[in-house]
DNA sequence: ATCCTTCTACGAAGATTATCGTAGCCACGC
DNA sequence: GCGTGGCTACGATAATCTTCGTAGAAGGAT
């Protein structure tokens, strides 16, 4: 309801905020489906917890047709920022440079976004 | 007790471990002290958290002196690595470039930080 | 009209977390 | 010896999250 303080997402909620995503609009069947590819969850459960998001500013929802359809009410980059920082905080005391480096040294990145990444450096570096 | 699966450490456990990683072997008290720098919180909540955190196997204790003295069972940069995966994929749907990207952009990263990061991606490209 | 399917609404249960109050124990000082 | 202060043990609570059962409404098909 009050917009005033959108809280972060639960694991789930996130869960469904990347679906919305990725898709854009969609109904809850579309969304629980995706979510039924990885692993089992009841349509009930993904409904309740989309009402849920709309109650608390995550998510919003068009009622004029009779199967309701969701969107995302929080940007994709911005959340991605505040849970950034939060679990920088607590997994790595707030040190960016050694979660990238964790980052860097154990997961495959093609050699586009290691340019990516160091045209990024570069710049930075500029200032 | 069993220690075959160790679990995921909570957020409030996680703040401990970050206390006992860095001061090494402590007592209740000092932890508590450590955490009390940042926020209210009561003395026994820190001990049932670390006696929890005993039962899980994240952290081990001395009970042989009348004051016990705690020490963290789990790596550092092992619970790190795993904490970083998943939140890789929950919250950048597995791209650890797009999260580098993110990490970069927003916190500052001394020269010499940059540095490392650029010599590991030197090395990498050398594969 | 009636049945069947699909949807939403609602409530409730179970798990997990985080928090703290209280009780009891133990050592030290007086 | 006795009290006081600091420690552990334990239980209870409240909040939050996740899950799902059930009920009822809305269409469509026959």
């Amino acid at each position: 309801m009050s917009k005033h303080l959108i809280p972060r997402p639960t694991d789930a909620e996130l869960e469904i905020l990347q679906v919305l995503w990725q898709r854009g609009p969609s109904t809850v069947r579309e969304v629980n489906e995706v979510l039924s590819e990885r692993r089992e969850v009841g349509y009930t459960t993904t409904l309740k917890l989309m009402q849920i998001m709309v109650e608390k500013g995550l998510a919003r929802r068009n009622t004029e047709t009779r199967v309701h359809v969701y969107t995302a009410a929080v940007e994709e980059a911005a959340t991605q920022q505040r849970l950034l920082d939060q679990f920088l905080d607590t997994a790595f005391r707030g040190s960016a440079a050694s979660l990238i480096m964790q980052a860097l040294g154990n997961h495959r990145a093609s050699p586009e976004e290691l340019d990516e990444i160091k045209e990024l450096i570069r710049r930075m570096e500029e200032e």
